[in-house]
RNA sequence: GACUAAUUAGCUCAGCAGGUAGAGCACAUCCCUUUUAAGGAUGGGGUCCUGGGUUCGAGCCCCAGAUUAGUCACCA
């Protein structure tokens, strides 16, 4: 085990002091709580003949002790408020060990603990609780990051991402705004599945272990299935299930789904991440468009009040109708080139002409998309429906109606990122098995994002699918616009991070089997030998003397260690 | 994957031309009896990310590695 702190080793004497005076550190028993800060802190001064008898519980943020009385600052799951604690309130009797010594010495910052009382206003004006009973509900042993504000500027901040991601819990308890971020997120997708439900329309589960990865252009993980000795591979999307269940006779399904790509991290990238994707039968994209614009009013009004969003510097107003413009037309506007009925070739000087790359395994879809991802997409910043895409970049979806070289797709763009994702769902089988063909070309040509080809969801089409329009929309990145968050790591409460490196270290029970004095095993650590292979790779007159050395600097009641000994243990 | 930067006390950060490791908060002991990032005094606390190298001497310089961040590549 690890060397403890100072602080740490403090934490845990108080703990042992407090079990001594026969106090449960760790209660198990409710603890009846019928307020909450933020509820006092807004109704109190409107009435002050509320609250006066409550109880309420809550993590100690900070505490400032002046002799027979106290103030504390009380963190709930709402927000803080402080607590008035006096020495003769909380013990009436003779016995002070309460204040003086549990209170006083044996409560840390970041203890949780109930209290009951009335709530008044200090003289400083600040509605605090005073404390007619105190009860220590979990005893925190790791010390808090202290973080402190005053008029708004705060002092010390918790910042360090490393450290905020892997440990969230601490993040959440000294940074609010994180906690709060966490709240929008669940208000967002409750808000679009009651606009969903209200529709009538149905929330569904599929597969997330999947034969055939599908529905998306991406590369999925692998996984294996030992009883039926199969590779599987997780979900890069739902799309097909959810169309398998359109053809199965549903109206409209919707499913917030989990999905997985081997692809790079970055901070609009995680391995995993949410999508959530609709699908209604006898509509079309352009009724999805208006159908997707309510929606994310409606987030907006839900979240803000307003549909007026500040992202990044750039004030997003969702209000309806927001601009339709169809792809080809964007990439004139920006570059001056009509793309919309070259060859691959002229595509590809076009590429060259406007400096965008290009790869030999580029098709005329990629292409086009190149051109508009580099040129046209980051110039979009007021919600925009960007539709009519080249069918090479979209196998899954419905041929325009009026030009068959095109599909019924939009994606909207909002702030410069793409957000969401939509069709007149193709529902013709054969063009359907012919699209998969071409992709598994474009597979041979070394394109290894292309889709397998999925012969069961081809089988359901020809057994007839409704016309449908579909809808994909990345819950995280709404999430980031919604919010303000500029980070994917920052709406999702554990992001993927690279595991944490543990350093070996060895107990100090097998230094001592291995031999090692018990007395010096903690010099020993202290002279930075942690492990019985650093052990055998020491210096024996190194370690000889600075074991020594260290007995002296801490001021040991032990015998100076025999250099013969150090060599035993070095050689084991 | 490439480049750049960061990594020092529980937290936030200083540190120089290579010469005994610092501050604030937190912590401990004491003082102060209604405070407001409380105040005062004293004190404890460090593998300066890891491993090599240069040097009489490295937190600092060189090389390699780890982690994180940013940019690019990749990524509907």
């Amino acid at each position: 085990m690890a060397e403890l702190t100072e602080q740490e080793q403090i934490r845990r004497n108080s703990l042992q002091d407090l079990k001594n005076l026969g106090i449960n550190p760790y209660p198990a028993a409710l603890y009846e709580v019928n307020a909450k800060s933020s509820e006092i802190l807004e109704k109190y001064p409107q009435d002050n003949s509320l609250f006066q008898d409550i109880s309420i519980a809550g993590r100690i943020m900070s505490r400032r002790i002046m002799g027979a009385a106290s103030f504390v600052e009380l963190q709930d799951s709402e927000g803080r408020i402080q607590l008035y604690i006096k020495r003769d309130e909380i013990c009436p009797g003779e016995d002070k060990t309460l204040y003086n010594t549990v209170f006083k010495r044996l409560l840390d910052i970041g203890d949780i603990i109930g209290v009951t009382g009335y709530v008044f206003v200090t003289q400083m004006g600040e509605t605090s609780i005073h404390v007619k009973s105190l009860t220590v509900l979990s005893k925190s042993l790791r010390p808090l990051p202290i973080v402190k504000e005053k008029d708004g500027v705060v002092y010390d901040a918790f910042s360090d991402p490393e450290q905020r991601y892997r440990m969230r819990y601490v993040d959440l308890i000294v940074n609010p705004h994180v906690r709060d971020v966490f709240v929008k997120r669940a208000q967002i997708v409750n808000t679009m599945r009651s606009y969903f439900n209200e529709q009538g329309y149905l929330e569904v589960d599929t597969p997330v272990l999947q034969s055939i990865p599908g529905g998306a252009a991406a590369r999925p993980f692998i996984t294996h299935h030992n009883a039926l000795d199969i590779d599987l591979y997780l979900r890069i999307a739902n799309e097909l299930y959810l169309k398998r269940l359109i053809v199965g006779g549903y109206e409209g399904v919707y499913e917030f789904s989990r999905n997985f790509r081997n692809e790079g991290m970055d901070r609009t990238h995680n391995p995993e991440f949410t999508c959530m994707e609709i699908y209604v039968a006898y509509k079309d994209y352009n009724w999805m468009m208006r159908f997707v614009e309510n929606m994310l009013q409606r987030i907006a009004l839900t979240l803000h009040g307003t549909t007026k969003v500040n992202v990044w510097g750039n004030e997003i107003d969702f209000k309806p109708p927001f601009r339709r413009a169809p792809m080809c037309e964007l990439i004139k506007e920006q570059t001056g080139y009509d793309v919309a009925d070259m060859t691959e070739e002229q595509l590809r000087e076009t590429c060259k002409a406007l400096g965008v790359e290009t790869d030999e395994t580029m098709g005329k879809g990629k292409l086009i998309d190149a051109i508009f991802g580099e040129k046209c997409e980051g110039t979009l910043i007021q919600p925009t429906f960007v539709t009519d895409y080249p069918i090479e970049m979209s196998p899954l979806c419905k041929r325009h109606r009026n030009n068959p070289n095109l599909t019924e797709r939009f994606e909207l763009f909002v702030n410069g990122k793409e957000l969401a994702n939509a069709y007149s769902e193709l529902n013709d089988p054969i063009d359907q098995l012919g699209r998969f063909q071409e992709q598994l070309r474009l597979s041979e040509k070394g394109d290894d994002e292309a889709m397998f080809i999925d012969m069961d969801f081809v089988r359901a089409l020809e057994y007839g699918m409704p016309p449908t329009s579909g809808m994909g929309i990345g819950i995280d990145r709404l999430v980031m616009m919604m919010t303000g968050e500029q980070s994917i790591q920052d709406v999702l409460l554990f992001p993927q991070m690279k595991p944490e490196k543990k350093a070996a270290v060895t107990t100090d029970e097998e230094f001592k089997q291995h031999g090692v004095d018990e007395a010096w095993i903690p010099m020993l650590r202290k002279a930075g030998i942690n492990t019985i292979a650093q052990l055998k790779e020491a210096n024996v007159n190194k370690l000889y003397n600075d074991l020594n050395g260290l007995r002296k600097k801490n001021k040991l009641d032990i015998a100076p260690v025999q250099k013969e000994a150090v060599e035993r243990w070095i050689e084991g």
